[in-house]
RNA sequence: GGGCGCGUAGCUCAGCGGUAGAGCACUGCCUUGACAUGGCAGGAGUCACUGGUUCGAUCCCAGUCGUGCCCACCA
């Protein structure tokens, strides 16, 4: 074996391994365990975020599947209508072409071309992170027979009077030309301006004064609306204004709507680009004037002066003519929210359009149902407070994108405009007794790409063919996604689901945190802060780290000062720490509804751990090699201590990896491998190695092996890599005969030795004891001692006599002797373990004033503590109100206290009286 | 305007009614035949603040301050 932890040279070769023999397909005899993979978008590639799910994913995965359930991870990809469409648009401008230039099915082609070409980035990457996902059944969102199911629910809804197409106000992206869903739109606070505009009278009594953010929106007013409580303007009521910049006159109308608060308490109201003024409207019948093109350009509606104008140059020449006009009274700086497409980033607009809806509420409502009665369950449960809250105000779901990417609507019309709904357009025909010399178009437009993902968990499965699989996998165990999709895919699985399978996608949802950088910023590639995770399993050069940051960026003036906090952060750029490390370390971060600053300290030090465990198997094989190891009974103390608390281990990781607390679990793990494994166990086993009976010695060579195996299998879902490697080289001397330990069956709890363990605390405590003398006196770590031990119970002296040897091996001790109690003990340095006072001999060892020095500190830690226990139990509400084991272990402290300080005390004044002499 | 979090060692985070924990960083000693990516021994915290409940509060409750996020049609 290599002298440290190499993960380059197993990792891709493991997987491979796994890969090619079928590992991840699902086959345990057990229950059904399925995680469907929130399928990432082709144009995507791996990010901290992906990682980080992935993982959990990956440990919750193993885990099952070495607990022997019939174990599935579903995976696949999401075909990302707009973000892909996007992607491939930009690349056909590079070339100058646009879309419209190369038609529909050109550019259809093209998408699919890309998609295989490098839609498999993602893929590539899971595998270096180790992901046992069935590949087999990769599923694609625009495969054939996923698009079957898209269709169907599609056709099905339709007829259940659930889809239906309406005109009516959307969010209208003017960049992509589509419309979008409320969830596709982001609001941010932005500064704005509130113009007064003067409205004349036409009664020529002067004006009224409207305050609008929007002044090039005037051109479609239909009403200037007032609180009908506003005593300012009751004389307007039913007054008409001309409309500047145009021939018309609107009426002034009343609507409790309207603050009076606000503005000028004058409300101008547009039905045709603004929801509540859409609202409004409809209220009094208001007419509806749509003054702009799907570009967001100023159309015939609009007087000929501002026609073709973009809105926002039209904004600036509306706002200075009517300056010009004098009807412009004033303007103000006002913050405001901007309402932006996610993807494009342009400022939405509402619009008047056909559009395809979802009708929400039937849906809704037994999905809300659900989460209350249990049937899904969130973790941490807070999360579903959100899912209600959003629930219960959702609103019908747009579902149709003016895109090419992505499932055409299955909708035909007949010349007169017709709406006709079926599988194809021959099965539309057939459902609504069409002829066939009836003239029919397909509606032009996609679906949503969220309508497919709705589907996931069951059109993956083979829905609505009748697969065994989706028997059964469905309903699956657990879906582990990040709260921002919650609205966006959680909840319509849910509503989907129980639609179409009549039961719950999943029984519970594991919301994680989102992955920040170390100042808990969030990563951005604007921002300059991105780690690529396959960077810290790999390594990166400061250089080639700056050149990655800095290309690219859509603000390349950002560039100097991200390479300036690169550098700063990254002096040396980032090692290889390997994948182990940071599967491990992002499990070990996993807690509980909190996001995650990531610590480059944390990947480093399970790095460490890696290689920590790497060195305890190979000292674990040098000391077993050429030895017939026998399996025996565990006889020794020490063996049966480090067994009892590896049993104590497991049953603890099994129980938080079933609470999703894989932070807990990761923390388990480390600290029985390192601290008590490795610094206890392994010692414990040199001096037996050494000077040990034949039996004693293959006892411990069987106990180093077997302990060692049992911890492989419970760390190998956390890290596949390195324990497999470590696993087929122990399996040799363990004559075990499995093919990789990924199909091997996860570590079971036994019970607790509590004969060994008090045995054992006793010996660590003693050493410990010896060892922080040798510490605080500066005795040479190396130098052999002499000790003593007095005053002890027969318990002591037994375990003294068991222990006797590795007392010896352990605390590099020369000689020891038992002393009687009255025994001159001035030459000596005292460690208390209970009654027994450990004595180290001093002579020409150390200086009296040092130790003197030790003892005092020891004395008034012992002080302190004895005095809060005193304290406790002299107050007799403490004692009458406490419950009675509490009062108990207070007292065994203060006899605890009282004793060793006596102790300390007595070594003290003898030392003391020593130095006088 | 609603809702949800968070504030514990220098840093990143666990814990959560009975004497405060880990990793990293820090100090001292140590290249001892698994491991210096290491060993041993240490130092380090008014658990944001103020009240309340309790025999006892870092933990429960109320409020304050700080901080982050989500939702929301005041032009």
């Amino acid at each position: 074996m290599e002298k440290s932890y190499q993960p380059q040279t197993i990792e891709g070769r493991w997987y491979r391994a796994w890969e090619e023999a079928g590992h991840f397909a699902p086959h345990g005899p057990g229950e059904s365990y399925c995680i469907m993979l929130p399928p990432p978008n082709v144009t995507g590639s791996l990010h901290m975020g992906h990682a980080f799910q992935d993982t959990i994913m990956d440990v919750l995965t193993r885990f099952h599947r070495m607990k022997g359930d019939n174990t599935l991870w579903q995976t696949g990809m999401d075909h990302a209508g707009i973000a892909t469409q996007m992607v491939v648009e930009r690349q056909l401008a590079a070339q100058g072409v646009s879309r419209r230039d190369i038609g529909r099915e050109k550019f259809e082609r093209a998408v699919w071309e890309w998609k295989d070409s490098s839609g498999g980035t993602i893929a590539r990457q899971m595998r270096r992170l180790g992901a046992s996902v069935d590949w087999d059944n990769d599923r694609f969102t625009m495969d054939e027979d996923l698009s079957q199911a898209v269709t169907k629910v599609f056709v099905e809804l339709y007829h259940d009077d659930l889809i239906y197409r309406g005109k009516r106000l959307v969010n209208w992206d003017p960049v992509l030309h589509t419309a979008l869903s409320d969830l596709e739109v982001i609001s941010t606070e932005e500064n704005g301006h509130l113009w007064h505009i003067c409205y004349p009278r036409v009664d020529g009594k002067g004006y009224v004064v409207v305050a609008t953010t929007r002044p090039e929106t005037l051109l479609g007013d239909t009403a200037v609306a007032v609180n009908p409580d506003d005593p300012r303007y009751n004389d307007l009521v039913g007054l008409k204004l001309e409309l500047p910049l145009t021939d018309r006159t609107i009426p002034v109308i009343t609507d409790k709507y309207v603050d009076a608060e606000f503005g000028t308490g004058c409300v101008k109201i547009t039905p045709g680009h603004d929801f509540n003024d859409y609202e409004m409207g409809k209220r009094h019948s208001l007419p509806v004037i749509n003054v702009l093109d799907d570009d967001a350009t100023l159309n015939e509606q609009a007087p000929p002066a501002y026609r073709g104008l973009d809105r926002f140059v039209a904004r600036k020449k509306i706002v200075a003519d009517l300056e010009a006009a004098g009807l412009l009274e004033k303007v103000e700086r006002h913050k405001m929210m901007i309402p932006r497409g996610d993807r494009s980033g342009a400022v939405v607009e509402p619009y008047l359009t056909d559009q395809w809806y979802v009708k929400i509420q039937p849906l809704a409502d037994p999905a809300i149902e659900v989460v209350e009665n249990g049937s899904i369950r969130f973790v941490p449960e807070n999360w579903n407070k959100t899912y209600f809250d959003w629930m219960h105000r959702i609103e019908d779901w747009c579902i149709s994108r003016q895109l090419w990417w992505g499932h055409r609507i299955p909708a035909w019309y007949d010349p007169d405009g017709n709406i006709f709904v079926g599988y194809d357009e021959s099965d539309a025909r057939k459902r609504h007794g069409l002829s066939d010399d009836v003239q029919l178009r397909q509606d032009e437009d996609v679906l949503d790409t969220w309508f497919s993902s709705a589907l996931w968990p069951f059109s993956t499965l083979g829905w609505p063919g009748d697969s065994p699989r989706i028997q059964q996998y469905y309903p699956t165990s657990v879906l582990v996604t990040g709260f921002d999709i919650i609205f966006f895919w959680v909840a319509r699985m849910i509503m989907m689901g129980l639609k179409f399978m009549g039961d719950v996608p999943f029984r519970e949802v594991y919301i994680h945190g989102l992955i920040r950088d170390a100042s808990g910023q969030k990563m951005s590639k604007s921002k300059g802060n991105v780690l690529d995770p396959l960077d810290l399993i790999d390594g990166i050069e400061l250089e080639t780290l700056v050149t990655k940051r800095t290309t690219g960026l859509m603000q390349p003036q950002m560039a100097p000062a991200i390479e300036k906090a690169t550098r700063k952060d990254f002096p040396d750029g980032i090692q290889a720490f390997g994948c182990d490390a940071l599967r491990f370390t992002f499990a070990a971060l996993a807690t509980n509804g909190r996001d995650i600053r990531f610590d480059l300290g944390r990947i480093e030090g399970n790095r460490n751990f890696c290689n920590k465990l790497w060195n305890a198997a190979r000292y674990v094989l040098m000391s077993t090699q050429d030895h017939e190891i026998g399996p025996v009974g565990a006889t020794g103390s020490c063996d049966r201590w480090i067994i009892s608390r590896q049993h104590q281990m497991i049953a603890r990781v099994q129980e938080h990896i079933g609470s999703y607390r894989l932070d807990l679990a990761a923390q388990r793990l480390y600290e029985f491998i390192w601290n008590e494994y490795c610094d206890w166990y392994l010692e414990f086993s040199k001096p037996v190695l050494q000077s040990g009976t034949a039996a004693e010695q293959n006892a411990t060579r069987y106990t180093l092996l077997s302990v060692l195996e049992t911890s492989l299998r419970a760390l190998h879902p956390f890290m596949p890599f390195i324990t497999e490697e470590i696993w087929q080289r122990i399996k040799i001397p363990l004559a075990l005969d499995g093919e990789t330990i990924m199909l091997q069956e996860f570590p079971g709890a036994g019970d607790i030795d509590k004969q060994a363990e008090s045995d054992i605390s006793w010996l660590q405590q003693v050493l410990q004891g010896i060892r922080n003398i040798r510490a605080e006196l500066n005795v040479a770590p190396g130098k052999k001692l002499n000790i003593a031990f007095q005053s002890g119970t027969s318990a002591d002296r037994d375990r003294q006599n068991r222990f006797a040897e590795l007392l010896r091996g352990l605390g590099k001790i020369d000689d020891s002797q038992w002393l009687d109690d009255g025994a001159d003990t001035t030459g000596y340095s005292v460690a208390l373990v209970a009654d027994l006072k450990v004595l180290v001999a001093l002579k020409g060892l150390v200086d009296i004033e040092d130790e003197l020095a030790r003892l005092t500190k020891l004395m008034e830690k012992e002080l302190s503590n004895l005095k809060r226990s005193e304290a406790k139990l002299a107050n007799s509400r403490f004692v009458e109100n406490a419950p009675p084991a509490v009062v108990e272990t207070e007292r065994g402290r203060q006899l605890a206290h009282q004793a060793k300080l006596a102790g300390l005390k007595e070594q003290f004044e003898k030392l003391e009286q020593l130095g006088e002499r």
